[in-house]
DNA sequence: ATTGATTTACATCTTTAGATTGAGAAAACA
DNA sequence: TGTTTTCTCAATCTAAAGATGTAAATCAAT
């Protein structure tokens, strides 16, 4: 068992208020943490957290009222030190990738045997990040998934690369919302040139005007950020 | 039909042709599974696998020759069926986070037991994605501070918020590249309507053209919309 | 030494984009 | 009910963008 400094607080959000009673008998009775306190609405909970700060929130995410994904959202974004664990119904891939995504550091489903929540709760609390087995299968699933396409699209022939070195530059800065105007000043060149490197731009990545370019630029890895298209 | 089941060949790649006899030894005495092939060239390496299709793939990515990254991605784009678990000396979160983007089912330092290469071996052939469990608090710090920037980023006033339905129907048009017509006749309103619009979304985003329009709407997040599946 | 690709540059022309003003109709709101 | 917001449309104007052709200087490679 780990030693705290001291009891660490839990915050329970439920919209069942059985299910509560239930999670709330088996963390008094079965671990040494405190119930800092129980609620079935996501907003009250959200007010309760500000208020006392607890080391960890179990939030169900199955709430008519408000979605709790999105109360998770809100909760972080006051940047208490507060950590959450998910307890969902539902072992869905996109959800358990969606709660992770926005910072909840476990995911535990209400099936699960009460040991596997309390397990949750004891790794949360030492700052870890917990996933059961089962669901960190599922999420990384989801997540190689996700990134799949966008290497297969990659695989296809990227018309980038016909650039020469100068469009890529003139390129960026169209990336940047830059004017004809905007490049040829940033590039100490005349703006005719400039028109005469977008022009051949457009006919190398078989587009129409600058939207378009950059579009395409900014979809197929120019300047090689991580975009998470995952929602799409 | 019923598949019949034969012992999974693995093929070892790592450029220490000791450590390499050592994995051999270990998975030859300690485990059921057979050895394909060693080799300690990345080049090989892939050779080999698309000659056998090997079930799983041991590839050590510390590599002065190849990347053992890059070998991983050509190996994936052959979409063979098999599985790559990454051996490696740095436990890293950006190579762990890397490893696992492109497709990696499962990463292993080196200085960690033998038993857990082995179980981790058994993991993935199962049809999992393993990872000892303080390189996945590892991934997935990685992963939620890499998401954490976005978030921040959707804190401070997000100028989208001030468009109208209209408006964000118009603007979603705009960032795929259509131009006025095209917009016109998607929604089935006029050209100069179309315009109205398009003048409007660009005093709330305060931008200049529809190039800086849309790289604003993609930079905040615009299109991310929240699919809520949760019935009670 | 010649070829080919790149970078630079200009002129001309057509089309599209964007700014501004005004205004009617419908829907939402108080 | 009146008021406001939103959505619609138009005219007009300026600025910017885009298409096309031509061409000179540079440089790498054959």
């Amino acid at each position: 068992m780990r030693e705290f400094k001291r009891k660490a607080r839990i915050l329970l959000i439920d919209d069942n208020a059985d299910h509560l009673r239930g999670i709330k008998e088996l963390i008094t009775l079965e671990t040494n943490y405190d119930i800092a306190g129980t609620t079935t609405s996501a907003n009250i909970g959200i007010n309760l957290a500000k208020k006392y700060h607890p080391e960890l929130i179990i939030m169900d995410v199955n709430m008519p009222e408000k979605d709790g994904l999105q109360a998770i959202q809100e909760i972080e974004k006051l940047n208490l030190d507060t950590k959450i664990l998910v307890l969902s119904g539902y072992d869905d891939a996109d959800l358990i990738f969606r709660a992770m995504k926005i910072g909840a550091k476990g995911y535990v489903l209400k099936t699960m045997a009460s040991a596997q929540l309390i397990y949750a709760i004891d790794e949360i609390l030492a700052g870890k990040v917990y996933l059961p087995s089962a669901l960190s299968s599922r999420f990384f699933d989801y997540f190689q998934r996700s990134f799949k396409e966008e290497a297969s699209a990659s695989t296809e022939e990227n018309l980038l690369t016909y650039l020469t070195s100068r469009e890529e530059e003139v390129l960026e800065l169209l990336t940047q919302g830059n004017n004809y105007k905007g490049i040829a000043g940033k590039l100490f060149i005349s703006e005719t040139t400039v028109k005469t490197h977008v022009n051949n731009i457009f006919q190398k990545l078989q587009v129409n005007d600058r939207t378009q370019a950059v579009l395409y630029a900014l979809n197929n890895g120019f300047g090689k950020r991580i975009r998470s298209k995952i929602s799409a």
